[in-house]
DNA sequence: GCTGAAAAGCATCGCCT
DNA sequence: AGGCGATGCTTTTCAGC
């Protein structure tokens, strides 16, 4: 079957994403230096980062903090395992895991009450507790913990296409 | 090169502790206006965020964008295993993932051998291909992945204890 | 360590091309 | 749409506490 719809004006162009690559690397660099960047000059450039952030493309910024320095030793993922799908029981999970400080993302996964978890804890012993809070929890059937040891990439955001 | 900390009284006092919360809150806030939340004038906020900087727990700033408007629809995580755990296969891997422009971050697990990855696709055509990208790659034994359909919480940083 | 003033640089607006 | 120039803030340094 072939595509369907034709393309739209390009909502972004090649101007955007070099935008958007440039401040997914250094989110806190001054527009000057960004318009430099990108071959425009500075006012065009920030009317175009206004424009990407109101339209959602640009969430957010936020300054990227080593857990280590911060008495964070241990990261984790937890996959969870509840014993319902029922929207009440998934939406109670969630709730409860968004109120803890130690978990950093939670997802729901393709299949049917599963979710996988990000965590950080300050040693091994934090870890235990928290891997007991969870297998502990209303409605949690079973939780896998995947500890890691070495991060080899860390990237921020997502790729740029070159379209 | 080798540095030793010569950190034993605290590192971080509670003005420190503020201003990381912020940052990580909102990377983009102007010295001004974190110098006003936090309670003092903004040359010596500014000195604190730079000592900050170049101490290692500031380590950058980013922009946080939106996947799916980007183009990226599909988010997975891959838990791949090897079939050895020498060090010269292990590099490998985290080499051939880390020039994917796909995967965002890779941690090597705990117990030998094993990864997980998160990766991003543009569709599930994409995400079956990215799979079995990994599953023929070399010295990977086997690759388990789960496809998040809904992010409850993501969230930037880490805790910043109270202490 | 902090404050306050001052210089340089930046963000941002209005207008023009 | 992008660029130029003007204005008000912000950043940054430098004294002095």
């Amino acid at each position: 079957m072939r595509k369907t719809p034709p393309d739209q004006p390009p909502l972004l162009d090649q101007i955007d994403r070099r935008i958007l690559a440039e401040l997914q690397e250094d989110g806190r660099m001054t527009n000057v230096e960004l318009a430099r960047r990108v071959g425009i000059s500075a006012p065009p450039c920030l009317r175009r980062v206004r424009r990407l952030e109101e339209a959602g493309v640009i969430r957010g910024y936020h300054a990227d903090t080593d857990p280590a320095l911060l008495g964070w030793q241990v990261m984790f993922f937890a996959i969870v395992g509840l014993e319902s799908q029922k929207q009440s029981v998934l939406d109670a999970f969630e709730q409860m895991v968004g109120a803890w400080p130690e978990v950093r993302e939670c997802h729901m996964i393709r299949g049917g009450g599963d979710f996988i978890l990000k965590l950080v804890a300050r040693d091994t012993a934090h870890e235990n507790e928290l891997t007991r809070r969870l297998t502990g929890a209303a409605s949690v059937a079973r939780v896998t913990t995947l500890q890691t040891i070495r991060t080899a990439k860390d990237a921020a955001g997502v790729p740029i296409p070159p379209e």
